[in-house]
DNA sequence: TATACAACATTGTATATGCAATTAATAAAT
DNA sequence: ATTTATTAATTGCATATACAATGTTGTATA
């Protein structure tokens, strides 16, 4: 078994890179810019002991209750990651379900008065937490990553 | 406690979106895009019983072994992350660890012959999920977006 | 109406992720 | 040489992620 050793997929090995480089796959780029981006937004908000995911959650009850199936779509995430995601949260008190009287399979998640409270709490650090990567990468730069981010998003769920 | 809520947070849910609405939250985007790109190239790995992760974890131990903090830090992924990764690799058998005989805090990993083996059936399967990217996306959206989330890592790493 | 089908939700299983604490081994300092 | 500090690795804990399987409820159909 001759090893066909694939240079391009890993960095030299006689210089370790303690400076991340530039790795060819885009998988591997986009998870690891998530997990950097993530541990600022967990650190920003973990004062209170939420994190950016549970913000989401909450930033998106805070209109009115909505069913799990449709926040799960709205947050983009797997309806049974949801499921996950909501565990602790309703532990805490931050949010109540409550069945649909007309249709029994249906729950709806609302935010609770203390789950109300934290995430007004959280929104200015959240709100921080954005304008400190504005400043660090550019305002341009952010928006266009948005953009492109976007595109990614829609095309990919859309592609076969 | 009278709520004030913040309508840039959430999608009118009046309009609840099957369609992707641009979420202002740069995690909430880059993690959205992880999300799917994830799915593409674990899915095109899955014949094989292999993940990206784990993909990205043989293509570094090609060349040789490699210390296990030395690889972390190639993979850009905490410490403790990876042995969790490594653990069902170890157990696939694609992967062992050896001491080193001079220094004996640290392992090394390398690859087996059954890990090389699979990784040479792998990476076909990944330059076609490359390749189904960027002619979803198109080659300049692709490199451009390489650049910024290498930008991101750099920027955000160095950062306060 | 009995049956099939579809929609909603959860649980089992497995990996991904990282912080805090712990253990072990080496290096540095007094 | 003993103490101290540093480095390497793991484990405990908690959340993040998603596929497959299951149970429940509502709808459609024969």
């Amino acid at each position: 078994m001759t090893a066909p050793p694939s240079p391009e997929l890993s960095p030299d090995p006689q210089t370790p890179p303690p400076a991340p480089y530039a790795s060819p796959c885009t998988c591997f780029q986009v998870r690891r810019a998530a997990r950097i981006i993530t541990g600022r937004y967990d650190a920003a908000l973990a004062p209170l002991g939420l994190r950016i995911t549970q913000f989401s959650v909450l930033a998106h009850l805070v209109q009115q209750p909505v069913p799990l199936t449709a926040l799960a779509e709205m947050l983009v995430m797997d309806r049974t990651t949801l499921t996950r995601t909501l565990k602790p949260m309703l532990a805490a008190g931050w949010v109540t379900t409550e069945a649909d009287p007309t249709d029994r399979r249906i729950k709806r998640a609302q935010l609770t008065e203390t789950g109300l409270a934290l995430f007004e709490q959280a929104v200015p650090l959240w709100r921080d937490t954005q304008r400190a990567v504005k400043d660090h990468l550019g305002r341009d730069f952010v928006r266009d990553l948005h953009d492109r981010l976007t595109t990614v998003w829609e095309t990919l769920s859309a592609a076969p």
